[in-house]
RNA sequence: GCUGCUAUGGCGCAGUCGGUAGCGCGCAUCCUUGGUAAGGAUGAGGUCACCGGUUCAAAUCCGGUUAGCAGCUCCA
């Protein structure tokens, strides 16, 4: 048996497990509905009028255990549909999953010992016994939606870890204990990168440090679309009410936007998304074929509502700073554009060693415009990801796209493995034609351009806070906020270091000196907890030779009478070339 | 928005049975003048998130609000 098959066997075995116990705790009128294995256990969804809190926890875990001890048998069964939904009698979700199976259906149900069935496809284990060694716990209860939607019934959904043995089960708790660690909330607290104001929920403030960080990113960015041809503008941030109007916002997307009304004649609004920016610049002059395609980026900030539960640090914010783009295209150039573009993304995401995946969103049922342009731009969009990624190395969401047009998603993981959405793809038809866009033709006639908005970031505060945990805080050299920490031995060294902080100054090394009379070991400390790349450590000695002591981050062994000559050189190339690992020899 | 949880000096936390608050780090002052991650002493700093209720008395009990955390839903 393979491990990957024995791991969703008893992990899915298992929710039946639980399924069981909860229902032998609670009583029969426990609604069960569903329990499908996750990456590290499983979980099953309740409907019970006890609410499960930590104090039920043992009590569950200990009813599994005994339920396992009974060894009891599994056995299959092949049953109609009618025989099943009589079998389910009351049990308002398995009813609902069988009703929407075809009438002639063959369902498979599983016995655990004589008292508990349920249904499912399986494989399942032939008797209790053979699940006595594996480790669980209960991770914990939250609530969940049935089948996934907030308007359905509101279920308890009891999550628990669950591995093949108890170390396995303790090496994974050890991990969410480290990369809680890393938590980019927690680290931005400690190393001063950003803050959170009650009177500005999910707006944040940047600190010094972290918009240091926030404006590496942005230089290296803006360089690196200069050889792609970008231009970059800047658009006003409240616009009136009528703007929103035209672009479908204010139908489509009011509850999401922040609104300012101004007296009874006049509302403005505050920009969620920069596309109508972009298309005013687009249309302040004639357009020509020759123009196109004609790439404007923005990164102005933008606001938009979130629910109230929605916010998140740095992934889930109501202000933000998208690396945005639009890019007006003439249909047959749509598929050289997104090539560029995904050429682009990877090679950002390189630069910081970041892995990605990618998903393809298509035709929604509400789609608006020329079926045979969706079906084209949707061919593109699969040609070029094949291409990137191979046939299997995306994934397709059928009916997902834009009522606007069909896009590309990329996305990352953080610490604690939940997947977010960063860059972005979205091919519009929708905006041309609401603001009627027209681009000369070399025939003389007027045409619509399609629209393209990208971002590769997705935002720069999303792709920070990813950073963040990505790197646990020790950022390469050229992208951490402060690169160099000088600390002179004694005071009667400043005047060294003094010089130090000027040449560094001059060469635009962010750096820091600390003159104060404090312990030197003090300083250092101060600076290591800080996570500085490299700390500076002078005296007489280096005065005299017109060297520096060099501590370096994650090294043990510092690096004594380095030439600041070729000090300085090293963090310029490491500058220069982005270099995700710092130097250790100069 | 929904379910559960949380809120005590700048940060991390303690505070039992209701009797108006403590610790560590940090900060300030002084001493120590140091060669690579915590030298010593003294001191300042808190309407216990906010509003209301119960009580002779509330950080503590109850209700509400706000903000945050995990999950769901939604999203860059």
């Amino acid at each position: 048996m393979d491990k990957e098959f024995f791991l969703a066997n008893y992990r899915h075995s298992m929710a039946h497990v639980l399924a069981k116990a909860v229902i032998e705790l609670w009583g029969s009128d426990v609604q069960y509905a569903i329990g499908p294995q996750v990456d590290d256990g499983f979980y099953y969804d309740f409907k019970l009028d006890h609410m499960i809190t930590k104090d039920d926890y043992k009590a569950i875990e200990n009813k599994m255990r005994e339920i396992l001890k009974r060894k009891e048998a599994w056995t299959r069964k092949e049953v109609s549909r009618a025989e099943a939904l009589d079998l389910f009698k009351g049990q308002k979700y398995k009813i609902e999953i069988i009703e929407d199976l075809p009438e002639d259906a063959t369902l498979s149900i599983y016995y655990t010992g004589d008292d508990f069935v349920d249904l499912c496809r399986g494989p399942h284990i032939d008797n209790s016994q053979e699940l006595l060694g594996v480790a669980f716990q209960i991770k914990f209860v939250s609530g969940s939606y049935w089948r996934g939607d907030e308007h359905n019934d509101q279920l308890q959904r009891v999550y628990v870890y669950a591995f093949p043995d108890k170390q396995q089960l303790k090496d994974h708790l050890d991990m969410i204990r480290e990369a809680m660690e890393r938590d980019h909330k927690k680290l931005g607290a400690e190393m001063e990168l950003f803050m959170f104001h009650e009177t500005a929920p999910g707006m944040p403030y940047w600190l010094p440090k972290g918009w240091k960080l926030f404006n590496a990113l942005l230089d290296y960015w803006r360089n690196e679309h200069v050889p792609h041809n970008y231009q970059e503008i800047s658009g006003p941030v409240l616009s009136e009410k009528q703007l929103w109007i035209t672009s479908g916002h204010w139908a489509h997307y009011q509850n999401g936007m922040f609104i300012a009304p101004i007296d009874e004649n006049t509302t403005y609004a505050i920009k969620p998304m920069n596309c109508p920016n972009a298309i005013n610049v687009y249309r302040s002059t004639k357009r020509s074929y020759k123009e196109l395609p004609l790439r404007y980026s923005q990164v102005d900030v933008i606001h938009r509502r979130e629910k109230s539960g929605e916010l998140n640090g740095l992934f889930r914010v109501q202000e933000f700073h998208q690396d945005d783009a639009h890019i007006f295209v003439t249909e047959d150039q749509i598929e050289d554009e997104i090539a560029d573009i995904m050429d682009i993304a990877k090679t950002i995401y390189a630069t910081f060693g970041l892995t990605y995946t990618a998903e393809l969103s298509t035709r929604p049922d509400d789609f608006m415009g020329d079926i045979a342009l969706w079906d084209q731009a949707e061919a593109s969009l699969k040609s070029i990801l094949t291409k990137k990624f191979g046939a299997d190395g995306f994934e397709i969401n059928e009916g997902d796209g834009a009522f606007y047009g069909p896009k590309i998603d990329l996305g990352m993981r953080d610490c604690l493995g939940r997947q977010w959405q960063m860059g972005t793809i979205q091919l519009d038809f929708q905006l041309p034609l609401n603001f009627n866009l027209k681009y000369v033709a070399p025939d003389g006639t007027e045409k619509q351009p399609v629209l393209i908005h990208r971002a590769i970031f997705g935002s720069f505060e999303r792709f920070i806070g990813i950073l963040i945990e990505n790197f646990k805080g020790q950022f390469p050299f050229w992208l951490a906020p402060v690169q160099v920490g000088i600390v002179p031995i004694r005071p009667e060294h400043n005047a060294y270091a003094k010089k130090l902080a000027d040449l560094m100054m001059k060469n635009h090394i962010r750096f820091e000196v600390d003159y104060s009379d404090q312990n030197m070991k003090n300083k250092i400390k101060k600076y290591k907890l800080g996570r500085i790349p490299y700390v500076l450590v002078v005296g007489e000695k280096e005065a005299e030779q017109n060297t520096v002591a060099v501590n370096i981050r994650g090294v043990k062994d510092n690096l004594f009478g380095v030439p600041v000559e070729a000090f300085m050189q090293g963090v310029a190339e490491m500058n220069e070339a982005h270099s995700l690992e710092l130097k250790t020899a100069f």
